[in-house]
DNA sequence: GTCTATAGTGCGATAGAC
DNA sequence: GTCTATCGCACTATAGAC
């Protein structure tokens, strides 16, 4: 969390007024986990300056050094957490492993860090429609590049006969799509007490069982 | 659509102010199409009730004639698609047929549904989280309904061993994840060209090819 | 670097004329 | 049944003290 905040102050070190950088991630730590947890319970618009002032600690005078509009803010927010993703994505899957071994490694890669920054993604997704036409197109370019890494792997399957799918792009949606529900109705499978390993288990067997080659 | 407002009217009649029957469906009816165009664009919390009055053409006023507030306007529209749902889904389903059959009506309905009833889908979706705790269980509640008649589907198929599954809760989950997606990625699809039956047709598909027991 | 105080705007909701 | 006018309030954003 401080080394995203870190690099979400170096980022945007012009446009943020205060200039030492152990009080900016500090603050900015303050900031972003207060936004997420309000915003999640009852939207962004809806949270309003002064929640945000009175729930994190700093007064509307100091908000306004590290953003300058509440727009701003939101830009921010999900702004890092598409390079983050990315950047773990690729992290997680092994260049040269084959394609069955790349496919699970993706598939909980991304579990595992949307299961770590729930909050983080499940505002992203819910506040993208509030995003200027410039901002949203950023956003979709995101969602594209992500499903992207997951074409990629279905084809090399086909290329080696690892893999039997008719249709790479619309099958890496809907595992987009399955990968997405973890983090969009944890409500549901806390409630039946699923934990993330379960999830990424049965998904990969299910995936596996769609593009299991006919014998 | 008139259908349905009537529907909400018959069933608000003691909330809403106006006793004319032709003279409220026609207004709700303004209201609910503006309500999701404004709200889908940019959020029902950002969309003002003066944005309302503005583009549905009637006054402030007249507005407060029909709900009593914003957020039971929000409910009385969230409430509308819960009950239609259900009522769809039961219709397409055979009980007859065979649980095959079943598991493909069952998609079909649910996309075209979704397909005609776009932004209210997308609506509800996206506004759950800004209900108040009573009304998000209700949300919840509709979710999981809509679920079971899945969740049912494939269980009958087990005993009768056309199916192979091995956790249905899970396997009706995460095609309930894939149907979803269809109303929420609407600009994916669109962009690809992919129309509701291709979607459906590769879904049933994909599912089908995932619940075929083994040789 | 952070605070308090406040300017200026626009909101949800209502009362009362027509 | 619908409209206009308006109330009281909470909001975003900023200026200036510390």
């Amino acid at each position: 969390m401080e080394e995203i905040c870190r690099d979400t102050f170096r980022k945007n070190q012009d446009s943020i007024k205060i200039k030492k950088e152990a009080v900016a991630v500090k603050n900015l730590a303050a900031i972003f986990h207060t936004t997420l947890r309000l915003s999640n319970e009852k939207g962004f618009q809806t949270m309003s300056l002064r929640d945000l002032s009175r729930t994190s600690g700093l007064s509307m005078g100091a908000l306004y050094s590290y953003f300058t509009s509440k727009d701003e803010l939101l830009e921010m927010i999900q702004d890092q957490g598409r390079r983050l993703t990315l950047k773990i994505l690729t992290a997680f899957i092994d260049i040269g492993a084959p394609p069955a071994e790349k496919l699970r490694a993706a598939i909980r890669g991304h579990l595992y860090l949307t299961e770590v920054m729930q909050p983080w993604f499940y505002f992203s997704y819910m506040e993208t429609k509030n995003l200027d036409k410039r901002r949203q197109k950023k956003a979709i370019e995101g969602e594209l590049a992500t499903e992207k890494l997951f074409i990629d792997i279905l084809e090399e399957g086909v290329r080696q006969k690892v893999f039997q799918v008719a249709d790479p792009v619309m099958t890496a949606s809907l595992l987009k799509a399955m990968l997405q529900d973890w983090y969009l109705k944890r409500w549901k499978y806390a409630g039946r007490r699923i934990s993330v390993d379960q999830y990424a288990d049965f998904l990969i067997g299910f995936m596996e069982s769609a593009v299991r080659p006919a014998p």
